[in-house]
DNA sequence: ATAAGGGTTCCAGCAACTGGAAGGTCAAGG
DNA sequence: CCTTGACCTTCCAGTTGCTGGAACCCTTAT
């Protein structure tokens, strides 16, 4: 299979798969041409490269959970662990957005969105918050 | 005012500073010695900005809204605007993030985290999202 | 004289790609 | 046989918004 097919096959943008290759995620063989000579088997890993950072885990994370699926020694903790760290972040930046979102809806409701220069969204960041 | 005591009074890092200097967004004076001098308004500007990147704005929004705040000739609409379709963005990643979180804490949940090897959250990385 | 605690510049690096240039390869059509 | 087009290759630069560090200057106190 060449960059191409599996590009198509995975859903992973060729470009995105020869970086993979650069960061040591795959390592696909060679055509005597040079081009690259994918495997079933790479295709699987960068399947479940894609399903991973899908999910939002880092780069990092997923060569850790790539190395762990590939390992028949490990423990299901230790997947468990990475995952439950991860879903605290996102957790943690779902909070953080919902607080940016309150106080701003409140600003753009509160905005008459006229041709009239009064506006409260620019009051409010041009001053102290006094209500904290 | 010096860069430390700027840095203090609007809760940014010097460094950030010195970058919004660099991108334009600040313009401070020099003193001989070559140090900024910073004057209130500097202040009061870096404070705004402080405001807007909290509420998640790009540099480029923040560029755009000081314009705003600075221009009598504003209209509340260009200002509602930018922030609507910040807003957008917001809830977009709050949507995303949260069905992130959905399949992760699924995947979580049923994992047993002992020292078996056996693992959904792998098994569900390794293989075709059946449903949806 | 020197030490501490400011300040300055510039360069590199982070994450995770993405775009583009310059060029090699291959199969099909005229 | 040559060309065209669709592939593929590498390498370099840019994205966003800083952050760290090196190497150096300025000021004040001891």
């Amino acid at each position: 299979m060449n960059i191409g097919d599996v590009a198509a096959r995975s859903g992973l943008p060729a470009k995105t798969i020869r970086y993979y290759e650069d960061i040591g995620l795959v390592r696909p063989q060679r055509d005597p041409n040079g081009y690259r000579a994918f495997r079933e088997q790479d295709l699987h890993k960068l399947a479940f490269l894609g399903r991973a950072r899908g999910l939002g885990f880092s780069i990092e994370d997923c060569r850790n959970l790539l190395h762990l699926y590939e390992d028949e020694t490990r423990t299901s903790a230790e997947v468990k662990d990475i995952a439950q760290h991860h879903l605290d972040e996102i957790d943690a930046k779902i909070a953080n957005l919902r607080e940016m979102r309150d106080t701003l809806s409140d600003l753009v409701r509160c905005c008459a969105g006229d041709d009239r220069p009064d506006c409260p969204i620019l009051e409010s960041l041009g001053s102290e918050p006094e209500t904290k």
